[in-house]
DNA sequence: TTAAATAACACAAACGTTTGCCCGGTGCTT
DNA sequence: AAGCACCGGGCAAACGTTTGTGTTATTTAA
């Protein structure tokens, strides 16, 4: 026990070559003849060789590792969302270094950093609700290593992203709930730095202007996505003169929240106050009040996606990458009709 | 941009000092003067100066990576063990590698190389569920690099492990189902290689010998956990002569596809036929048909746990593991009693 | 038969750090 | 004045691999 790791340096010595030989042997390098191939092969084989990463990582300049940060894996999203990742990246002979920022801005960066120093081959982000500054992203593109965003995109110019269209399943959720004769509907938003959350609004006014409706700004609330938040600002939007019958929940985590809140003020869930969310996550289908529909936002695909982006930006090399176009992979999101069983 | 990234090497040519002098000064070594010191460090800020790691790993034969392979990050036990892994780990200087067996036991076998290669200082495995052979995990072993498992323990001598008590945690669900009247109580448990599922058949024994009453092997059916499964064998348990009133599910997941099995079957949930689960997970607080009770893993805490033991298996050298004592961490698991809304 | 091509392998540099050892100089003690 | 301890710093090896450039024989073409 505690033997030593077999080295090529070992190999060679014990055949009594050089360690190039040996090293071109393993590779089955043309200029190499079949006897000592074979022999280097075989002993290799004996002395259970395994070629030591560390030392083709550092050679190579390239570490087949990519990183991965997002805020917080106990989110279904998100553990889905990097178990797509986990899966493409693992096709082809990547592996995934990751990383929580539990949502908090400073973790984030700490994490970019070590990350850079791992010497990661990419990165792969959503980013934290509160994150504001986005210079730890603008450092790192310096250092050549390529970002791709999904789902949570900063506001930034000429980035690689994959998101799915929120103005879209807003506008789909919106009409949604107008067929059923909703004419009053509120939104629980997110933090509006997020992208997405502009574009649940752009969607929601794009669908009131096609109904020629009016716009009423106090129907939409951000929410910071406590629970105590959510709770708030749910008696908030019921507390209104102009009072909604339906609310689109930020996504299926708000919705419980606001479907507790809802019920302590002794409404009745699909009767006086109907839901839609956003998400699709597994937990609508087993929960006691499901949201009437869904916009599902295809975690696993956005994962998937990003990596297929990631691998593809690794495969040009550097000079290529000057002057590159950027991805904007915009997944079309598709509401799901709840069935009551 | 492209530009190179400056080493220590850079650092010395234009101080023109030497590149020991330089590792050291940025070492805040004790021999070099305060003079130099502070100029080797202004440079390297000034050049935006960060440490190869790849070379430091290499050097060092030690990554600071931390290995972590489980079945599924999409199921919430997992992914919040991860997460506890995570954050243990990034608070002392580590990253986690991860990689997700799909409960495939050759895929879990790939990861354990990938992962010996990459050259992480330790591993934390939570194995498939049909690994029947164990010996990737024998062969990590001789390269020193330490194996902590959690949950899903192999059926090996001589490991690090930290798990619940699932014995104890089925006994307090039979007692609690016996006190609510049921005398017949069947169980959905799992395959029969994992350590868990012996547990709580040990557990349910036990309870039955100290209340006196005759053990009906029919009554406990092992199920692969699959939906279709799941139905199958809920039928098989509610078709017996000697039908069970209650019954033991594996987990929450096959809880949910057990109740659905049940209502098929037109029993009325919590009338004809109750349930008790394992796992605690959220979707149990919302579902339409919670579990009377589940019994908690703390999963969170088991990957954190595991994590330390990890940490402290690291902090001894090598010599000192030769002849270590095994950690055998059993956590005691708590019924959780759902009160009804 | 001779020059040229090729096959088969060896040499050594390079990747960026860390670290044990060495060395010259200064100041202090006897 | 000689001995000593330090202080501040340089030299070079080592970590394991890849790869461009020799260096020989041996084969091939002319």
């Amino acid at each position: 026990m505690a033997e030593k790791l077999p080295t090529i340096k070992e190999i060679a010595k014990r055949l009594n070559i050089s360690i190039s030989t040996v090293s071109r042997a393993l590779h089955d390098h043309k200029s190499i003849g079949l006897r000592t191939k074979t022999n280097v092969q075989q002993l290799a084989k004996e002395l259970n060789y395994e070629p030591n990463q560390t030392a083709i990582f550092f050679q190579q300049r390239k570490t087949f590792t990519i990183g991965v940060i997002l805020p917080e894996l106990s989110e279904a999203f998100f553990s889905s969302a990097i178990s797509g990742i986990e899966d493409c990246a693992n096709k082809n002979k990547y592996t995934v270094l990751m990383g929580q920022s539990h949502d908090d801005a400073e973790r984030e960066m700490q994490l970019v950093d070590t990350m850079k120093n791992h010497r990661v081959d990419g990165l792969i982000v959503s980013i934290a609700k509160n994150t504001v500054s986005y210079d730890h992203f603008e450092r790192i593109k310096k250092y050549n290593i390529p970002v791709v965003f999904f789902d949570r995109i900063p506001n930034m110019e000429n980035i690689h992203y994959v998101a799915c269209n929120m103005a879209s399943g807003t506008t789909q959720a919106f009409n949604f709930l107008r067929k059923l004769g909703h004419k009053t509907i509120g939104m629980i938003n997110g933090p509006m730095n997020l992208l997405a959350c502009k574009e649940r609004v752009e969607g929601y006014r794009n669908a009131l202007t096609k109904a020629r409706l009016k716009y009423d700004p106090s129907l939409i609330i951000s929410s910071d996505l406590t629970t105590e938040n959510v709770y708030k600002v749910t008696e908030k939007l019921l507390s209104l003169k102009n009072k909604p019958t339906a609310i689109i929940a930020f996504n299926d985590y708000v919705l419980l929240d606001a479907v507790q809140a809802a019920k302590k003020m002794k409404l009745r869930i699909n009767k006086d106050l109907s839901f839609v969310s956003y998400a699709n996550l597994p937990i609508s289908n087993y929960s006691a009040h499901p949201p009437l529909a869904s916009v599902e936002q295809f975690s696993y695909q956005q994962g998937q996606k990003a990596m297929e982006i990631m691998l593809d930006l690794l495969s040009k090399d550097k000079s290529e990458n000057e002057n590159v176009t950027f991805y904007k992979i915009i997944l079309e999101p598709q509401l799901v009709i709840h069935t009551k069983k």
